[in-house]
RNA sequence: GCCUCCGUAGCUCAGCGGCCAGAGCUCUCGCCUUGUAAGCGAGAGGUCGAGGGUUCGACUCCCUCCGGGGGCUCCA
């Protein structure tokens, strides 16, 4: 009987090529191919060849975990973003643990394990698995497509798959429930580490058991794992966290409590210049400025909906001779007090509101992460109250305000994501309107996001219980992402402050509202932004903008008369009189990313120049001081963000 | 909130069940007067996160709490 013609056969066993692609669909080489069937190579750096890589390897990582620990429970193993999970019911692991597991995983590569198929019934399923109880509920649960937490990674098709590690006698060294693929061998797996332990909830539900979540990263080439190791490394730098220290922008000082920051006078300069710039932003768009208090009486909260809905992320009330008064979380409810102060005309529509609104939420302890998840967010919070017919034309205000918003601050890692009412999950009851003013408001966001041509990605259950969402999402240093922009839409609100205008024919109406803070929180933004540019921030964003360094202290009053010169010309300058060296002091300049650096000894006094110094190390000679000085004011003011070198500014 | 790892000077980090706990940077003072990424010297700075326990003796071992990192859950 002739051996049926796999991808193996047809590709022979090139490392490079880990699946196939057999009409459409990603298989194991080790598949049969039919005589009309359409075969394409799967290879191991596309991003479905690394899924494939990767998940391999969580097989291998379970494997050797359980050669260490046999009394470990199998969770999943799923591919994530560059590389791999597996979760295990076990004791805490420790780092040494995990290279133990490590050399294991290096002997099963060695030992080129199979990895083969085979369609087992629910009986022999349950039979195999009698040991491993989160397999049993696997299997259990076999097929149900809308499952979105993971299981289905496992168990996803209408049959139930084992696939068996075949050691080259013959023998099966492991096995595991599993809808695959896989590579043909473990040999396949030359590039990968383990990385981190962590605790997970089974099927990512708090009320189920806690499993010991072991990750991993894995490759297609060792020199991709090196450049991802050394990525990694690189990123550790651009942490604003340790910038924030280094740059001396803000501190998190133990006696203030968990995520409440100070913003330091450096901080403070480059947290001035966004306010000033979207401050401006707002009026030039129609914005009116208001301002409103921090705490109100919680009754207030009661009627815009946050307190019966969200209480728990509310600081709690202060009693006052039997009042209650609570710190605000949100700004919408005063404004729409500011909106419902006197009667309202179609004519003053779109009414706009704007602020710096300083909220606090009672985050839980465990979600702080720097500027990045704060206890006191401060929101350029605007509030726009149309017609129902302005809304997609005001959405699209917003949304062009926030794309050139970002662009003026030189972010481009983003993308737009479009949040929506849970149709039909466990948590519908958590929003609230009729249905058609969900699909209503919905729609107007989606058709606006999709103008922009930008990626706009569905985020189901995502939106706010008062309406659906627009968001950026920026990326930070560790490929986080966090939310930025916001543009809300909002027909609750209205109706629970009972918010009206009078129409053309005089008849009372409510608009509709739309949030919309444009940086989202000044704080967050701050933190992103100082990993975007990893603290060296564009000239018009730099605390300090020009260092004058005397090459002896004979030199200072030089200096003095060129910087004086620039601060006239609204520079941020300073001289470093320090008793530090020269060589010192553009080392220092240096590591507090200054742009400019103008450096003057004999030589430049004698003729009315300057050196040029950029913080990339290159340098222009010989300046004259008027056109050094015209130059960065040039820079500056144009608020040019890319990075000034010798090069750039020589021409 | 849950799991896990961590906590020595403002920062980066040594150290050990047993003399008064160390270094570099930062800061202060003094000397040096200098041409492109750290000049030299001196001084100041710590109840070793807090509390409790074990021990003749704890910064070191154990427990609790506080704070931080990484995840999970959450995220208007």
């Amino acid at each position: 009987m002739p051996e049926a013609v796999t991808g193996l056969t047809r590709f022979g066993a090139e490392r490079n090529i880990v699946a196939m692609r057999l009409n459409g669909v990603i298989v194991d080489l080790a598949h049969p191919i039919a005589e009309n069937d359409l075969v394409e190579p799967v290879t191991a750096d596309s991003p479905e060849g690394l899924s494939i890589i990767r998940h391999s390897c969580a097989h291998v990582t379970a494997q050797a975990l359980q050669q260490v620990f046999p009394e470990a429970k199998l969770g999943i193993g799923p591919p994530i973003t560059d590389g791999f999970y597996y979760d295990f019911r076990c004791e805490p692991l420790t780092p040494d643990d995990l290279k133990t597991i490590e050399k294991g995983m290096q002997r099963i590569v060695k030992e080129r394990q199979q990895f083969i198929r085979r369609v087992a019934t629910e009986d022999e399923a349950r039979t195999q698995e009698a040991n491993e109880p989160y397999k049993l509920e696997l299997i259990s649960i076999k097929g149900s497509p809308s499952d979105d937490d993971g299981a289905s990674v496992e168990v996803g098709g209408a049959e139930l798959t084992f696939y068996d590690n075949v050691r080259r006698d013959g023998t099966v060294a492991w096995s595991d429930l599993c809808r695959g693929p896989h590579v043909p061998h473990t040999g396949y797996l030359q590039a990968f580490a383990l990385t981190k332990t962590s605790a997970a909830y089974w099927r990512g539900d708090q009320a189920n058991d806690t499993l010991q979540r072991v990750y991993g990263t894995a490759w297609a080439t060792r020199e991709d794992l090196a450049a991802y190791q050394l990525r990694l490394e690189e990123a550790a730098k651009r942490d604003h966290r340790k910038l924030g220290v280094e740059l001396d922008l803000f501190s998190f000082p133990e006696e203030l409590g968990p995520g409440l920051p100070l913003i330091h006078p450096k901080g403070g300069i480059i947290k001035r210049e966004m306010e000033d710039y979207v401050r401006q932003a707002h009026i030039d768009a129609g914005f009116q400025y208001v301002g409103t208090p921090h705490i109100s009486k919680e009754g207030l909260f009661y009627t815009s909906g946050h307190l019966p809905y969200y209480a728990e992320l509310m600081f709690p009330a202060m009693d006052d001779d039997g009042q209650n008064y609570r710190l605000k979380a949100m700004n919408c409810p005063m404004h729409n007090l500011i909106f419902s102060s006197r009667g309202r005309s179609y004519r003053e529509l779109p009414l706009r509101f704007f602020e710096f609104g300083t909220v606090y939420r009672n985050e839980k302890s465990g979600v702080l992460q720097g500027l990045t998840r704060v206890r006191m967010i401060t929101q350029d919070d605007s509030h726009s109250y149309v017609m129902a017919s302005q809304a997609a034309d005001e959405v699209r205000h917003l949304l062009s305000f926030i794309l050139k918003l970002l662009g003026d601050f030189g972010l481009n890692d983003y993308y737009l994501e479009l949040s929506t009412r849970d149709e039909d999950g466990k948590k519908k009851d958590k929003f609230i309107g009729s249905d058609a003013d969900w699909a209503n408001a919905t729609a107007v966001l989606e058709q606006v996001g999709q103008e922009t041509g930008l990626q706009l990605v569905p985020d189901p259950g995502g939106a706010a219980y008062y309406g659906p969402k627009i968001s950026v999402q920026a990326k930070d240093a560790i490929g986080r992402t966090w939310q930025m922009s916001t543009i809300q839409y909002d027909f609750n609100q209205p109706e629970r402050f009972q918010l009206e205008y009078t129409n053309p024919s005089g008849v009372k109406e409510r608009p509709v509202m739309i949030h919309s803070a444009k940086f989202g929180s000044i704080e967050r933004f701050l933190g992103v932004l100082t990993e975007h540019y990893a603290g060296a921030f564009p000239a018009w964003l730099s605390p300090v903008q020009v260092m004058g360094i005397p090459v002896a202290d004979e030199f200072r009053p030089y200096l003095a008369g060129i910087v004086a010169e620039l601060k006239q010309a609204g520079i941020r300058a300073e001289v470093d009189d320090s008793d530090d060296r020269m060589q010192k002091k553009i080392r220092t300049a240096t590591k507090q990313k200054v742009p400019f650096m103008l450096i003057a000894g004999e030589q430049d006094r004698a003729a009315g120049t300057v050196s040029f110094r950029f913080r990339d190390g290159s340098q222009l000679n010989g300046v004259p001081v008027s056109e050094a000085i015209a130059r960065i004011s040039a820079v500056v003011h144009s608020r040019d963000n890319s990075d000034p070198t010798a090069a750039s500014m020589g021409a």
